[in-house]
DNA sequence: TTGAAAGCGCTAACAC
DNA sequence: GTGTTAGCGCTTTCAA
């Protein structure tokens, strides 16, 4: 393997300039340049990122991170979506994306800190879980750089995107009160499982109901896990609790699948007895389901926003303010 | 930040017995281990990867390399499992994962080789894809080291994990023919796709029609494109072709939603005017159509595979012969 | 615009 | 079982 060095001497020139030629090239003359690229031509040169990440304290690479289990991560096609997110504006801004989901979820934090700590990363993207803030506190305490996707602790202030559907909840809603839906159940996401408190969801069901005048019942609202077999069990026991439902907001498309699945056991049909609200509106659910309304749930561009804010944070070294992105409530056409 | 030296001194060591410790502990008692230990503990040091892989030549990070552009790879949920069973077996054995997968598939193969020439990682799992020979044939030539996750040109003899369908082709169709099916469909992944000039779906399926004694027809042979809207296509056209088709094998699972969706569009009942078989197996399928028979593609097992045999193949520095795992027809008892 | 020297933090090779 | 020395390949002073 060719060196620096090699180039240098086979280019006549010193090694600091075939350094300045691959990282600022403007300071060095065409025909400096043209000399070097020649000699790194004729040696197959490639410069050792590896070297170059020693010397400068920065290699280059992000970890996405995700504390749940290798099983969970990559089946989540939302997980899926802001990894692609964030890995477009990584790459174009020239980093490299290392993943890591502990095999184990309860190696998860150890796992992150030795990532940081041995420098194969100069930051992390890291998703909300249990325990997340105390490594949270301990990254700001070292200068270690992070961004999270959505909130990690009530109050947090900085180096978060969040999304909020409470808007977007209560649109969906409305439209259904508006389309004379009467019984309303809200298939939530598990409350802790992102560790914010807020609970935006079903802040915009209830708006919704009280702007109606309708009465809000706590049994209309099932708590699923995000898996299809507790959509599938959140309608049987809604049924249960309210025979006459026949609106409900699905917190995730896998959700959906296993309340459309109920359904069809049941002999229920979509928009007839019960209509269902996509809040993921992944592109299988539009395809099998086109007349669904759904509320977009911005996932890529959730992970691109925070592989954005990674970059800035690396760059100016501080804290930036946390963001909040809306989902978009969307009626198809077909 | 601290370092080896740091440590070295505090415990009153040499700083190759620090590194000792980390890297080969046997080789130190246990009562220098506890001077060390404590001195680390004190000073809060952890050992700087990049420094390390300088000195070793190893980085210890493999990357998976997927030359289709980043809009196809994070929505394959095959090709997650390939990820999650290399990531599995990568992670225990003390490897991190870089993902790439170019934006535009124009550059990947500029992608694969940059990584690789710069040492940000040790090898790769790469994905057969149009042009991957070449690279391959580079590698060879300058001992950069690789597996891919399949064949990728005819003949290729070593550093592959590839997946035959040919006899769960065969006992599927065998399958459909003795529960009564006579006119058979065959939705077929794209001859190219996979570089490999084998076309074991097609062969499994042939054979069985001829041991049936039926006639093979070639429009009852779809090529599909993987997707939804290829396999809502296909049932449209193979319908044309052959409107008393009652019997189809699916190659890929989105395919097969699509092909359910026309059905319905058609008021044609699963399992009544038509039987579908599965060659995906995915969960959601298994959840959404408890009943279906399907043939079980081991992609993550494929994965596994690919990760113990990057991990083999850098240890050895040499080639190692191909693997072909075999899928599983099945057919569900639910 | 270019170059010389020092050193990033670690480990391999070799001594003891 | 432990220590010394040298150097991985690059970039960062600082000087010319």
């Amino acid at each position: 393997m060719a060196t620096l060095y090699d180039v240098a001497k086979l280019a006549g020139v010193s090694p600091k300039t075939v350094s300045r030629v691959f990282n600022e090239s403007h300071l060095v003359t065409e025909e400096t340049q043209k000399l070097v690229h020649a000699a790194v031509k004729k040696l197959d040169y490639h410069p050792n990122a590896i070297a170059a990440s020693l010397k400068r304290r920065r290699c280059n690479v992000i970890g996405f991170v995700v504390p749940y289990g290798s099983d969970f991560v990559f089946q989540d096609v939302n997980m899926m979506e802001q990894l692609r997110g964030a890995h477009d504006i990584l790459t174009r801004e020239g980093y490299e994306i290392l993943i890591s989901a502990p095999i184990r979820k309860e190696d998860a934090l150890n796992e992150i800190s030795r990532l940081v700590k041995h420098h194969n990363v100069d930051g992390v993207i890291l998703y909300p879980s249990a325990g997340v803030d105390e490594i949270i506190a301990e990254f700001d305490d070292k200068k270690f750089f992070y961004v999270t996707l959505g909130m990690c602790f009530p109050g947090q202030q900085t180096n978060f995107v969040d999304i909020s559907l409470t808007q977007s909840a209560y649109q969906a809603t409305k439209y259904l009160i508006d389309t004379g839906h009467r019984q309303l159940g809200l298939l939530n996401r598990p409350d802790s499982f992102f560790m914010n408190t807020r609970n935006d969801l079903l802040e915009g069901y209830q708006t919704a109901l009280q702007e109606a005048g309708i009465d809000f019942q706590t049994n209309l609202v099932y708590e699923g896990d995000y898996t299809f077999e507790s959509g599938y069990q959140a309608l049987l026991t809604l049924r249960e609790a309210c025979p006459a439902i026949d609106g409900l907001l699905c917190a995730s498309d896998p959700m959906l699948y296993g309340v459309i699945k109920a359904m069809q056991d049941l002999g229920l049909t979509l928009g007839k007895e019960l209509e269902l609200i996509s809040v993921d509106n992944l592109p299988l659910t539009r395809k099998l389901y086109p007349g669904l309304k759904a509320i977009h749930n911005p996932a890529y561009e959730q992970g691109s926003a925070a592989g954005k804010m990674i970059i800035e944070v690396l760059k100016t070294e501080a804290p930036i303010l946390g963001v909040t992105l809306k989902s978009n409530y969307i009626s198809h056409q077909k």
